[in-house]
DNA sequence: CGGCGACTTGAAACGTGTCAATTAGCGTGG
DNA sequence: CCACGCTAATTGACACGTTTCAAGTCGCCG
């Protein structure tokens, strides 16, 4: 039962179907996607039958993970846009990280299986989970593969404290041009920046709605698009079609910086 | 030269010092501290002197630790309170997170030289400082160790997450009151908490500066104190003495979570 | 066509920041 | 012993940023 079929799959994805995001994720730098996929296993070789589990594919607005929710196994988003968002009991939501392809959904759940906050896409999203003892177990033998999962699991630490400065000692107009400047860093380490254009404008999806943004800011919808619109105003933005244009980079980046 | 002398000892600890918060250290359930300490060290052999580096004492207000620093040693709070700081250019500060007698600096600097940033004590600070490779490699000899270093660092991610709702979704009131139940939920896990008084009031030791509050719930301390004044007029607390008595439990519950 | 969600815009309300004046506490040095 | 300067905290008046409420547009889909 080690060796053949693997049949979890909700959604058959061929072993060539190598995703965008999939060139900078942190578990193909692992080796573990791409054993998993069929791929050569590097030095390490690894029975890719015993780690993953399934992978999923699931429209825009579905939850992929509910808070509170045990799992024995830990998803890897690998096409599409996602966030973790925690509801209060007001109603009022707050989005902790926006998850691209190549994230862990969280690095805790390598070490627990209970979820903290609900996991929802945002476009459609392709995920793959892994089962999380033959995940743990394959860390323990790869010192290597294990300092990689460090410094993820660092990065996702110094992203959220990135965030708790914004929220505590930024206006609204700095969070919001931040957030952006932010997602459209992670962007391009993954290479999922389309070619640009012409000379330093920048380019980028943005699938985000401006309650997403709201949600992650800490701000109201309305004033994100009072914020968003004198932005326009200034020329340093441009949205349309879910496609977000920075036409001022440098402008754009003193608003974010800014103080 | 791995036998005998400790020399780098700034103040000489007897083994037999054993400080209040070291029951409820992480390093000590890891039989770390205890170890170093001259201890038993359980069923796991570990030489201290391998991993201990150095003890010292800091007055209040001094530096324990500098942003950008590269350290080869790992840090933990034995005595005292400190902070972990971030200033922005234009001098406002963001404390990210209170440390406790018990608590490691931050888990990252376990698998990262560099500290991203200031830590500083509050009161007076007993710590000691490990040295990275020998912590490591104990880590790898040791599963349970390390499931215990991980369930200190995803608490360690949850306190943040926690943080981020709080500043971005909390009102002032809110932010100040779940900053001082945290602290006092801290302190009693650790057996850190002045034995009660009478029924139902809660009292802890609190040496906190509304400066420290304000730069920790994202506020200016002006407004700090005029919602202490508040809280005070209320009948919710009493601060005295660097001392905090919570005199109405549940009316400060209903403060802090309410929404 | 009607309905719905996403976004925009304006006016008013509210929470928090800023500025300024004042008091209390504390260690230092005359 | 008191005067001094320093930091911490308090309080009030006012300014500013953000929220709330409300009305309205636009595009999309049944």
């Amino acid at each position: 039962m080690n060796a053949r079929p693997r049949h979890a799959i909700v959604e058959a994805i061929a072993p060539s179907q190598v995703q965008p995001g999939c060139a900078a994720c942190h578990f193909d730098e692992l080796n573990w996607c791409r054993a998993a996929l069929g791929g050569q296993c590097g030095q390490t070789s690894i029975e890719p039958a015993s780690i993953e589990q399934a992978s999923h594919i699931v429209p825009a607005r579905r939850i992929i993970c509910r808070a509170q929710d045990l799992h024995d196994a830990v998803p890897i988003i690998c096409r599409g846009w996602a966030a973790s968002v925690v509801t209060l009991s007001d109603g009022s939501r707050q989005i902790l990280s926006f998850l691209l392809p190549g994230d862990l959904v969280s690095t805790a759940l390598l070490f627990e299986s209970r979820s903290h906050c609900l996991v929802e896409a945002i476009t459609e999203v392709q995920f793959r989970t892994f089962k999380r003892s033959g995940l743990k177990a394959t860390l323990f033998k790869n010192p290597d593969l294990f300092e990689k999962l460090a410094q993820a699991w660092i990065e996702e630490k110094n992203r959220a404290d990135q965030f708790i400065i914004d929220l505590g000692r930024r206006t609204a107009d700095e969070r919001i041009a931040r957030l952006i400047l932010n997602l459209s860093e992670r962007l391009a380490r993954r290479g999922m920046m389309p070619e640009p254009t012409t000379s330093s404008v920048v380019e980028m999806d943005f699938p985000l709605r401006q309650h997403h943004i709201a949600d992650a800011t800490g701000l109201t919808p309305v004033h994100v698009s009072k914020v968003l619109s004198e932005f326009r105003r200034n020329g340093l933005i441009k949205i349309s079609d879910r496609t977000l244009t920075v036409l001022d980079p440098a402008g754009f980046h003193r608003v974010a910086h800014t103080r």
